[in-house]
DNA sequence: AACAACTATTGACGTCGCCAATTATTGCTC
DNA sequence: GAGCAATAATTGGCGACGTCAATAGTTGTT
């Protein structure tokens, strides 16, 4: 009979749970969490998005991303602008306050993801960082 | 600025979400969940355990391991047996048709995980799975 | 005998993923 | 160009989940 952690699967699930425990509890003092976190990210790498953009790349439902969006613009992070083309659609993008923030907070999420990755070598990080990219590309944002 | 999948942790973060979904996915007709698989399964490798024993080893609070065995007993699939030395505590033993549960539907979970690393080869496969292994033996379980 | 520690259980609270419905707007098509 | 399907954002609801507090019963200690 195949052990408990035999399949790579539920291993993914347990250290994925393992995983966001440990950003949340890095952004508590913050007030936010790690979608907050994750959205903020996007939107520095991509300048600004629809929402029906963050809906599909960050892979959360439409009705949570107007929710974290919200969060975002109180805490003055974010904020929504019209759509030239489309004026059903905003646009979301980064303030200089949410730029501060993400560069306040990128020294600590590193520091997150080293407790995690612990008994592992930067080799081992790196091939393991590698094989991952590799499922998520498939099927995955 | 760092990307999105720039981050090894957050990467594990969306993949075990992903490894969810598929899980309770293929236990859905059964009615089961991935908890409940992932408590048969750790039942059949080690015989029967105390609810206790449960939590800690897979990372339930004991409130959810309550429930869970709840489900299984209904289903003919686990029973609680009186522990001998100490009134306190329940073992949690497999029955018959938990096996024979875990017999049917063993194939099936192995096909969710080839579906999860689909992109992978075996070689890659057992490289992820090392590492994972690693990392989970941290600080995990 | 009294008290701290532990087991299983119940209940509550907030978050999360998912789905349905609604409103405003756009694009298609006839 | 009038009608209609499709789309974007939003609201609300539901079940599952992680976490914590509280309780009853039992054990071990001192």
């Amino acid at each position: 009979m195949r052990g408990l952690h035999a399949d790579t699967g539920y291993l993914l699930y347990r250290l994925g749970l393992r995983s966001g425990q440990l950003f949340n509890g890095f952004l508590q003092e913050s007030g936010l969490r790690l979608r907050h976190y994750a959205l903020l990210r996007f939107l520095a790498t991509s300048g600004g998005a629809l929402q029906r953009e963050l809906s599909t790349t960050l892979g959360y439902d439409p009705s949570a991303i107007v929710g974290l969006v919200d969060d975002l613009e109180k805490l003055g992070f974010a904020e929504r602008r019209p759509s030239p083309d489309d004026r059903r659609s905003r646009i979301v993008v980064l303030t200089e306050g949410g730029r501060g923030f993400l560069r306040d907070t990128d020294e600590a999420g590193l520091r997150v993801t080293n407790e995690l990755l612990g008994p592992l070598n930067p080799a081992e990080r790196d091939a393991l960082h590698t094989l991952l990219l590799r499922i998520a590309e498939d099927g995955l944002s």
